[in-house]
DNA sequence: GATAATATCATACGAGGCGTATGTCAATAA
DNA sequence: TTATTGACATACGCCTCGTATGATATTATC
C-alpha cells in the first residue's frame, strides 16, 4: 500500500528529515552539514524542510529533543533497577558519563547545540536529565543520605563534571586508563555528598 | 611620527585584526560574524586576514589564545596570594567561576571555540588554565591535605562542574540567588576532597 | 460525487559570505 | 639605485541560505 493516511505521510517525512539531519549533523557537524545535500538524500528537498522546521536551527533544535529523550529514557532505566537510592543515582551519573563518550551526543547535544541554541540550561529538553537527577538527589536528601543542598544545583554541578569528564575521555589518547583515572577522581567529589 | 618600523607595523594589523575580531564574536558570535563587516572595522580587508591567519578559524584560535592567556594570569594572580594552598585552590575556582560568567568568555571560549575548534581539553591554550589547577592540586596531595587521587583527573572534573555552574548562574533569571546556591553545591563536592 | 479549500512539498530567484587568485605598493637588501 | 620580498587590497566564482512562488494531492463542503 503506497499510500497511507495524510497524517502519517506527514510525520513520515518529519522522521526522514530529522533522521537525515541527525546523520549529517553527528558526522560532518551542525555548520558543516549542506541543507540541500542532506534533505536530498532523505529524497525531499528545503521546501520540505522550511515548511516543517522553519529554518536549519528549527530542525537542530528537533534533532536534539530526539537525542535527548532517548537518553531521558535510558537514564531512567539505570535509576530505576538499583536496590538502593544512592546506588541508583550513582550508576545514572555513569550512565550519564557514558553517554557523553558517543561521538553523535558529544558533537550534537554538546558542541554544535550550544553554539547554535544557547546554554542548554536554557533548553527545555535538557531539563528532562537534568530534572530526573534533580529528583533523584531530593529524594536522597529526604531520606537523609546525603547533605542539605539544592537539589538542582547539585545536579547541575554534577552533570557539568559528568560531561566534562566525558569529554576528556572521549578524545584522550588512552581512552581506557583516562577513564579509570576520571571515574575515581569523579567518585570522590560525589562522596562529598554523603553525610 | 606615522611610519614606524615594519614589525611594528605587522604587529599592529595583527592586534587590530584580533581585536576586532575578538569584538565580533563576543558579541554576534562566531558564525554570525561577517569577515568583510570586522575586517573594515579595523579598517582593513580580508586580505590582511587570510595573509596573517590563514582562514576564519585562524583568527579564532587568536582570539581565543589571547583571551585564555589572559584569564591564567589572572588565576596565577588570585591562587598565590592565598596563604595557605588549599584556601588558594578553592580561591581559582571561585575565580573560575566568575570568569565564565563573563558574557565574551562564554560566547568565545566556552561555546563557539568548542564548536569550530573540537574539544577544549585538547587546545594547547586551555591546557594553560587545566596545567595550573592540576599543579596546585598535586602539591595538596603531597602535602596531605586531600585524598589520592591522580591530579589532572581532579582538575578536569572540577573544572567541568565549574564552568557548568557558571554557565547556569549566568542565564538564569535570578543570578544573585542562583550564584549562592551553584557555589555552596559546588564546595560540597570539593569537600569530598579532603582527607 | 463534483468542486472548493487547504496543506504539503518542489522550484526558482536573489543576496551574502567564504576562499583563492591576482595585482599593487612600500620597505628592506644588494 | 635597483631588485626582491612581503603586506595588504581587489576581483572573481562557488556555495549556502532564506523567501517567494508554483504545482499537486488530500480533505472538506455541498
Amino acid at each position: 500500500m503506497a499510500h497511507r493516511s495524510r497524517k502519517e505521510m506527514i510525520a513520515e517525512t518529519r522522521a526522514k528529515l530529522v533522521a537525515a539531519a541527525r546523520r549529517a549533523f553527528g558526522t560532518v557537524g551542525y555548520a558543516e552539514a549542506s541543507m540541500d545535500d542532506f534533505t536530498a538524500s532523505a529524497g525531499l528537498t528545503r521546501g520540505a524542510l522550511y515548511h516543517h522546521f522553519g529554518d536549519k536551527k528549527g530542525l537542530l533544535q528537533a534533532v536534539i529533543a530526539e537525542i535527548d529523550a532517548e537518553m531521558f529514557a535510558r537514564l531512567k532505566v539505570v535509576s530505576t533497577r538499583a536496590d538502593t537510592l544512592w546506588r541508583g543515582f550513582v550508576d545514572e551519573c555513569t550512565a550519564y558519563i557514558e553517554m557523553a563518550l558517543e561521538p553523535e551526543i558529544q558533537r550534537i547535544v554538546l558542541r554544535d547545540g550550544p553554539a547554535v541554541l544557547g546554554d542548554p540550561s536554557q533548553w527545555p529538553s535538557q531539563s528532562e536529565c537534568i530534572r530526573s537527577m534533580t529528583e533523584n538527589l531530593q529524594k536522597l536528601r529526604d531520606e537523609g543520605t546525603i547533605v542539605a543542598i539544592d537539589a538542582e544545583a547539585a545536579a547541575r554541578v554534577i552533570s557539568g563534571a559528568s560531561l566534562h569528564a566525558a569529554q576528556w575521555i572521549a578524545n584522550s589518547d588512552d581512552p581506557e586508563a583516562t577513564s579509570k583515572k576520571a571515574v575515581k577522581a569523579f567518585n570522590v567529589l560525589l562522596d562529598g555528598l554523603l553525610k
